[in-house]
DNA sequence: CTGAAAGCGCTTACAG
DNA sequence: CTGAAAGCGCTTACAG
């Protein structure tokens, strides 16, 4: 199964020294003479040893793992998020692992992940935007540290790291609004996440705040797809009164919108404006180029692994303390779907 | 570390057994009574019972994991493997664990992967395209089986699976032909993974087997990206006669090529064709929606699996043997985006 | 069909 | 500072 065969005895025996001393040596644990750790240390490095971690694990050992639970591959953001950890945690001496929970394979269980990524890793973070109240619950009890990232779907007790979405979704109404639009559309996501929801709040509050009366019919139900966004824009340009800008929960539902607007013949910015969230990288290569809004990505990644490493390490301030979600701000991309409103203009 | 400290003892001691027959009974390994089994399952059950995996390995037990090392998570080419391999692997009854061998995180090496993955898993699957020789070298002596996914690069005596890209690539070609195009371009790929070659070969044996004389002008050094199938778009077109057909070596540069086709106010398809490569989620979406070639990547997935688990089990009928590579083959997925020639139209 | 023993490779107390 | 012993949780021969 291993590699090679190398074992710590190996290493010992070549280096002429205790099996313990060898361990002590790489490890850096407890006392070793700085002359004996150079001949483990070369002893090692001519055999080719490296430590078997199953071995290492069972008895309690640090296997430097960190476990990282997805629950959707194909989303952009997540991927970002994954890259960030990857990073954070290379940075960190961390070795990561990432189990696929995608709802492809039949929802995401806690036993299933905990089976694989439990009995390895030091701690496991969690992008399951989408899990339940229960399955939470069942981490909340787990004795390995859990830290979770972009999570609001329900209230959890389990330290949280994850990107604002109401002040970015402000910032890109109130964005909107500078420009001089008030009737602006909303497109909503799904549901499922919560997003959708605090960005909807943010829209809400914008508009309220800039004392511009919210119209029902401005708000149109999506599904976070490009195809969702595309229907969802048609049945707000079918209004006898179009909006002068969309606002969508999301980057591949603003595309959509896009491609409605060109498909009436539209001019983006120049007839209506349009915003997307998430900075996907597709935003900055449609045309004209999308106006969006970009959590701080690289920052979650790092609070998840430092967070992590903390529960990991034990030096938790407030040791199963229920901190409040860190929550980080998002910014708006100003890019070149956004213009003036067209009555501004004629005003 | 693990979930809870059920152990094997406790599930034999709830079931009134020896620590052996639980073990046996669990695995379904050597004789147990119908009886005794049922009872081990049952105290398994309601412990909670999950087997620590850790230990599991060290004794040479079947820990059920795969791994999968993959150079880039941004690729939906990848991340289609990784959904294909992930229910491959489910179906076969194996937890798969990914390890993220991205080049952002300095060149993907064989000591890291062997490292995490090598010392866990029983087998591990290699998405890394752009890997060189040497790396591939130290994977062919290890002894944990190792199968390739999507490999051109250099010839590797490691069991292969993979798409077809020459095939796939002139049947896209033909496809232009046979709508009266002769002026056809083609936007390479970097070299860095034999794939853009293996693209390009495709075009160049359709151009000659209907008797079109290469132009050398035609053929424009992309790399990739959106941006770069851009550019060289606007290289393409910007020459005294303009291409009637631009193929591209993937989608991202083919949906490039339609911005710069769009920004000169050109037609797609009625002025010029376009065709891209991967059938990425995106092709289906941009307007008009891409005619493009697809990978048949969950037979890849599926073939993967099917190879490694035959390492593992060592029920390989060639044992040791170079088989040739898999190669799977791809289908040209046509869409809107590929019209009859402009000639073709006023002949 | 069931059980007692040995040992996978390592680390953590416990002695020198 | 170094070493001999015990044991993590499991499975694989070896006896009954």
């Amino acid at each position: 199964m291993s590699k090679n065969s190398v074992t710590l005895i190996d290493v010992a025996k070549q280096a002429g020294v205790a099996l313990v001393t060898a361990s002590r040596a790489l490890n850096g644990t407890g006392f070793v003479s700085d002359e004996t750790r150079k001949k483990v240390v070369a002893a090692a490095k001519a055999l080719g040893y490296s430590p078997n971690l199953s071995a290492k694990i069972l008895k309690g050992g640090r296997p430097n793992l960190l476990g990282l639970a997805v629950s959707n591959l194909q989303s952009s953001v997540i991927n970002e998020i994954i890259s960030a950890v990857s990073l954070a945690a290379k940075q960190a001496g961390l070795d990561l692992i990432i189990y696929n929970a995608s709802t492809e394979l039949g929802a995401p269980k806690q036993q299933d992940i905990n089976r694989v990524l439990g009995g390895l890793c030091e701690g496991i973070l969690l992008v399951l935007p989408t899990a339940q109240e229960g399955l939470l619950a069942e981490f909340e009890s787990s004795s390995v540290p859990v830290v979770l990232i972009n999570y609001w779907r329900n209230e959890t007790r389990l330290p949280t790291v994850r990107g604002d979405n109401y002040e970015g979704s402000r910032a890109a109404v109130e964005h909107l609004i500078g420009l001089g639009h008030s009737r602006i559309a909303f497109i909503t996501g799904s549901s499922y996440t919560g997003q959708s929801q605090e960005r909807q709040r943010g829209y809400q509050d914008a508009l309220k705040q800039a004392g511009i009366r919210p119209v029902k019919s401005l708000v149109v139900q999506g599904d976070f797809t490009q195809s969702g966004g595309f229907e969802a824009a048609q049945q707000l340009l079918a209004q006898p009164k179009r909006p002068t800008a969309i606002f969508a929960a999301n980057d591949a539902m603003a595309m959509g919108a896009m491609d409605a607007l060109k498909e009436r013949g539209l001019q983006i910015p120049g007839d209506v404006s349009v915003v997307g969230f998430d900075d996907s990288p597709a935003s900055n290569h449609v045309y004209p180029r999308l106006t969006t809004v970009r959590q701080p990505l690289s920052d979650i990644g790092e609070q998840a692994v430092r967070l992590i490493l903390q529960r990991i390490r034990g030096s938790s301030p407030a040791e199963g303390g229920d901190d409040a979600p860190i929550e980080l701000p998002s910014t708006l991309v100003i890019r070149d779907s956004c213009g003036p409103a067209p009555e501004a203009v004629l005003g």
